[in-house]
RNA sequence: GCGUCGAUGGCGGAGUGGUCAAUCGCACCUGACUGUAAAUCAGGCGCCCUAUGGGCUACGGAGGUUCAAAUCCUCCUCGGCGCA
């Protein structure tokens, strides 16, 4: 993998540039689409190809659990296994300990609205649970149990086949107190050197590039500390993750960016509102993925220029008018709003296919209007005009 | 015509004297979703109001019994089934 910077903007952390790996370069900043079981939910390969995507992002807890690595790697990898032929990517695996740990059954979310309560207290449900040694998962599958570690994850990744792969780390709650996310982090930092190592015994011609994980919370001084500790080690680029306040997305990252070597590729984890989008360009990520496009698109919710809109709503049974005036998705060319209201009422699965196209275009195309828009010195217009339109 | 069973909110279908504006499912109306436990989940769903409370109208229709009826009785209307 090599990553050059062709372009910076004055007065921010935002850069243009490129990342190029064996199964070919992505223009950064970029939108990676997530296909975390070797799929884009509801789309075929060739759908995602024609959405312009340049990177799919796979998940090694789910893949492991199902087929299992072993299968995946027999196949080529996941993404010959899946007909993507693109660059790839997979996550390692420290998101579940969040979302099927502190979250699960809790009803929060990594992005925190501020009315969370702390809480830290694990609960029976759970179906995760944190140690120095890694993680142990109940498989929310049939429920046998499987220890994660970060050599576990790494051997996992590394069969897995992707071109660049994270580090296993813990991905805390938004609820966790100051204190937690002080231990969590130096966890991680632990765990992000014992992912160097075993990914050295493993990859020893380096064919896969690895990213180290940012933690540290909404706290400044985390942050910074792990941006540090991390940023000297020998890492190909570096992903953020963890919890973050609605309000101080770009902050956080501004933060830990400002530490992070300029040179190597910045991954922000899971994030893809629009306005989120913006914030994280200009606070200096290359990268984001986020299930957000395609998971609201299933649920209904669309974007436009105009906002985000529920297809579902009775407004939408008899308007005939594309999703958004002008959008040149596969869905608005030939489809209308009361058509996709019609399939979403029906309970048709096409509809979450129309949906997913859509909503990826929008997502894709902003981002790479993003990255125009920094090559000519436009960003700043364009991120006012857009939001001001998109709030309205 | 006789007998018998039934008629409940948009639909299906519980309830069979008080705790019933009425379980539940569907439909409908809204909302949530940010490294996918999610084609999922949550809330609302008779009318009105000076709304963590109050009022009104309701269980085919009309009467009646009772302190109290969707629930019991009588007649009527409609429907299923059986016998003519």
């Amino acid at each position: 993998m090599k990553f050059t910077i062709e372009k910076k903007l004055d007065g921010t952390l935002a850069r243009a540039g490129e990342i190029e790996t064996v199964n070919g370069i992505i223009k950064t900043p970029a939108f990676v689409t997530v296909g975390t079981k070797a799929t884009v939910k509801t789309l075929t390969a060739e759908q995602v190809r024609g959405l312009g995507a340049q990177v799919v992002l796979a998940n090694t807890y789910h893949l492991y659990l199902q087929p299992g690595e072993d299968i995946v790697a027999q196949a080529g990898g996941f993404g010959k296994f899946m007909d993507w032929h693109g660059p790839t990517m997979t996550d390692s695996g420290g998101f579940q300990a969040f979302s099927l740990g502190a979250a699960f059954g809790a009803n929060v979310s990594k992005v925190a609205t501020g009315d969370e309560v702390e809480d830290i207290s694990a609960y029976e449900g759970q179906l995760a649970h944190v140690t120095d040694e890694g993680v142990t998962f109940k498989s929310h599958i049939d429920g046998s149990k499987h220890l994660f570690t970060p050599e576990r994850s790494m051997e996992i990744q590394w069969k897995l086949g992707a071109d660049m792969i994270f580090a296993f780390d813990e991905c805390t709650s938004p609820t966790a107190p100051y204190e937690y996310q002080q231990k969590s982090l130096a966890r991680t930092y632990e765990w992000a050197k014992r992912s160097l190592d075993a990914h050295g015994k493993l990859d020893t011609e380096k064919k896969q590039a690895l990213f180290g994980v940012i933690q540290g919370g909404r706290f400044k001084d985390l942050r910074e500390q792990a941006a540090r500790d991390l940023g000297v080690l020998n890492f190909d680029g570096f992903g953020i993750g963890g919890s973050f306040t609605k309000a101080d997305i770009g902050t956080a990252v501004g933060w830990v960016n400002a530490v992070l070597p300029e040179d190597k590729p910045r991954h922000l984890l899971g994030i893809g509102e629009p306005a989120d989008l913006f914030a994280a360009v200009e606070a200096g990520c290359d990268l984001f993925d986020c299930i957000a496009p395609t998971r609201m698109g299933r649920h209904g919710t669309l974007h436009t220029a105009d906002g985000k809109i529920n297809i579902k709503n009775a407004r939408f049974v008899q308007d005939f008018t594309p999703i958004e005036e002008g959008c040149t998705c596969y869905t608005c060319m030939r489809h209308t709003r009361a058509y996709l209201a019609h399939l979403f009422r029906a309970d048709e699965m096409t509809a979450g296919t129309l949906a997913s196209i859509h909503n990826l275009h929008f997502i894709l195309r902003l981002v790479e209007k993003i990255r125009r828009s920094i090559l000519d010195d436009t960003f700043h217009d364009y991120k006012q005009a857009f939001l001001a339109r998109y709030k309205a």
